[in-house]
RNA sequence: UCCUCAGUAGCUCAAUGGCAGAGCACUCGGCUGUUAACCGAGGGGUUACUGGUUCGAGUCCAGUCUGGGGAGCCA
């Protein structure tokens, strides 16, 4: 039976290859209506955005009174004639002669015909695939995933699988979750009264991966270029709509690489995965643009064909200093910039994606490579319209002796990084890299404004229901 | 975590401190080409929770919980 089941999407690439022919479908109900001895069926099947409108009649089903009982939601196979359609809104449709039902749907059923909103679909998060926004989103991520594999491997970059679990609390990218199968009612005490995590399963205190960085370095420094694609996991109680506890990262490391060349990298892969997701995903994007957000496609068609624009954090300060803008928090060198400077540079000075660099040391991390001014590090952040922050990376420290030191200063354990120091004393090279927040991405390509959208089964600050 | 707004039927929302309402959904009936079908009827409520003020609270007050928007942290 299975093979013999034809999707929507075949049908839509060549309907005249079916017209007069027998199809067998099978899907789901999203819309049911009947009359005396006739009905429709819209039928969606998950194969693409659009539905099909299946025509079941009396004379022609012995079971049409069942079908045409049938709630929104059932599980049906159909068999019918393909023909063209007399109706304006569908090109073609499906004259049934056998309908199956495979599951029903009761009338308890909370999907309606009708508009609902995100807020009450996160409730549902194991039903809300089956809406057209959703559907669109989760097919649009899919096909976003593959165009970022797709960038990196046809530049033969090497897909790294870095630890999800770690066992050390270096990654220096946030508040983390412990992994532990100690029994917390009963936890293993030293003489200290401290937990003994010799106890536990891995010997030592481990934690979910913030970022997968400092291995995606060790791994550049023998394959010259590679990626990280992965979930990562951050226990940081931030309530926003840009924020999931748990999330992936795409994070590429170039040896042998500066700041331009990973702003140039970061720029290229931008431009190829907006351009795939366009060329690729038409439907979805249309309707992202008719539904979401209006402007959507002309502002990623404008970034494919821009340059993105470049300024140092130094003349940043500047530019917001004599704006005139009245920002609620002050603009000063030294300070980090706060998002309502992100978004007027990138928005309103700029009106495109833009590279801000070279921000002061005090407020980046301790591996970014330090600048000959003794007071900036080569780090950049890409700012987009609408979203912010959406990428970021620098160029690492590769001395030792400048390594060494921002870690002293930093009051961290030197010996915790024993292994990521060995990469500086054994052929260390100048190398580079950023991370990108696949879910942010997505949220820019979508126009969706929440991150728990875009994300099957979303883990924020309260909230791991599914 | 902070600021702010909100929580009433399955959903989206009304209701001056004075009888708990509508549209959609749902159930039943009608309808020979529908398009978020249409027409008629019906069922459906611990007004988030706890306490308080009041003759009387969905409405006012306090606390808690949940959600939205903004901020911080960041990707």
């Amino acid at each position: 039976m299975r093979e013999d089941l034809l999707t929507i999407k075949e049908i839509y690439k060549d309907p005249g290859a079916f017209y007069g022919k027998e199809v067998r479908l099978a899907g789901w109900i999203r819309n049911i209506r009947d009359s005396k001895v006739f009905g429709f069926i819209d039928l969606n099947d998950g194969s693409c955005f659009s539905n099909l409108q299946v025509v079941f009649e009396a004379d022609k089903l012995d079971n049409f009174e069942q079908i045409a009982k049938l709630g929104v939601g059932s599980a049906i196979l159909v068999k019918g004639i393909l023909t063209e359609s007399p109706g304006a809104k569908q090109p073609f449709e499906v004259k049934a002669e056998s309908i199956a039902v495979e599951g029903v749907s009761p009338s308890d059923y909370p999907l309606q015909k009708k508009r609902h909103s995100f807020e009450f679909l996160r409730t549902i998060a194991h039903l809300r695939p089956r809406t057209n926004t959703f559907s669109a989103v989760f097919r649009l991520r899919s096909i976003l995933a593959y165009a970022i594999h797709k960038f990196f491997q046809e530049r033969d970059f090497v897909y790294v699988h870095t630890p999800i679990i770690t066992g050390s609390d270096c990654e220096g990218a946030g508040e983390m979750f412990r992994v532990t199968t100690l029994d917390l009612n009963a936890l293993p005490l030293d003489d200290q009264g401290k937990v003994d995590f010799s106890e536990d399963f891995f010997g030592c205190d481990t934690k979910l991966t913030v970022s997968g960085q400092l291995s995606a370095e060790a791994y550049a420094l023998a394959f010259r270029n590679v990626y990280t694609f992965g979930p990562t996991f951050r226990a940081e109680n931030s309530n926003t709509a840009r924020h999931a506890s748990e999330f992936w990262m795409i994070e590429p490391e170039m040896a042998f690489a500066d700041l331009a060349d990973d702003m140039k990298l970061a720029e290229d892969m931008m431009k190829y995965i907006i351009s795939y997701v366009l060329e690729h995903a038409p439907a979805e994007m249309e309707f992202f643009n008719s539904f979401i957000d209006k402007e959507l496609l002309e502002r990623l068609n404008n970034i494919v064909s821009s340059e993105f624009a470049h300024v140092t954090y130094t003349e940043a300060v500047k530019l917001l200093e004599k704006s005139g803008e009245a920002f609620n928090y002050p603009v000063k060198w030294g300070m980090d910039l706060q998002t309502e400077h992100e978004r007027y540079i990138t928005e309103k000075v700029f009106k495109k994606p833009v590279f801000v660099t070279d921000y002061p040391k005090e407020i980046k991390a301790f591996y970014m490579r330090l600048n000959d001014d003794g007071k900036t590090v080569a780090a950049m952040d890409l700012l987009v319209p609408g979203v912010g922050e959406i990428i970021g990376g620098s160029q690492r420290e590769e001395r030792l002796d400048y390594l060494d030191a921002r870690i002293e200063e930093l009051g961290l354990n030197k010996e915790e990084y024993w292994w990521y120091r060995e990469l500086r004393k054994f052929g260390g090279t100048r190398h580079a890299g950023f991370g990108l927040g696949f879910e942010r991405a997505i949220m820019y390509m979508t126009g969706m404004s929440n991150i728990r959208d875009v994300i099957p089964f979303p883990r924020t600050p309260r909230s791991a229901e599914f």
